[in-house]
DNA sequence: AGCCTTTGACCAGCG
DNA sequence: TCGCTGGTCAAAGGC
């Protein structure tokens, strides 16, 4: 059953680039959660919501990119994530592509309104820290 | 029921 | 000419 019908491979050039394209969003942290002996990384909403797609490891710069896509496609915005496989935190970076069509991030979607700090469990480790942190999904 | 997440494999271009 | 990498898709399962 390894149809993998249509998608296939697109192509596109460029490998590294260094840019944060103008939505500069909030500061954006990671936050290290020190629960007992366990650590989990939190994503800090920036006010959209993502779906994550893909994930793989870049020789090229000994890292981690993760691979989000905005949930509206008529919205075509991406969001990549950097960061590195054994030191999250310390060297994450986020690198935004495209732009939204659908309305502006005035309340971060998950949140609903409040002033709490909505974040995305995303398991950044799941496989690189190999179960030291349990999934709760 | 719906929605989301995860993994593997594939494709193409480049040096 | 070859090998390699990066990027995306699909499917399935779980809550
Ligand atoms: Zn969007």
């Amino acid at each position: 059953m390894n149809n993998r019908g249509a998608g296939g491979g697109r192509d596109q050039g460029d490998v590294d680039e260094e840019q944060t394209p103008p939505p500069a969003p909030p500061p954006e942290t990671v936050s290290t959660v020190v629960g007992g002996d366990s650590v989990q990384l939190v994503m800090p909403e920036d006010g959209y919501e993502w779906k994550k797609y893909g994930q793989k490891f870049i020789k090229n710069i000994q890292k981690n990119r993760s691979y989000f896509r905005c949930r509206d496609q008529r919205c075509g915005a991406k969001k990549k994530v950097e960061w590195h496989p054994h030191d999250p935190g310390l060297n994450l970076r986020i690198v935004y592509d495209g732009a939204h069509h659908h309305g502006s991030p005035s309340s971060a979607a998950g949140e609903g309104g409040g002033a709490a700090a909505a974040a995305n469990q995303y398991d950044l480790s799941t496989q690189y820290f190999g179960g030291a942190g349990a999934r709760l999904q």
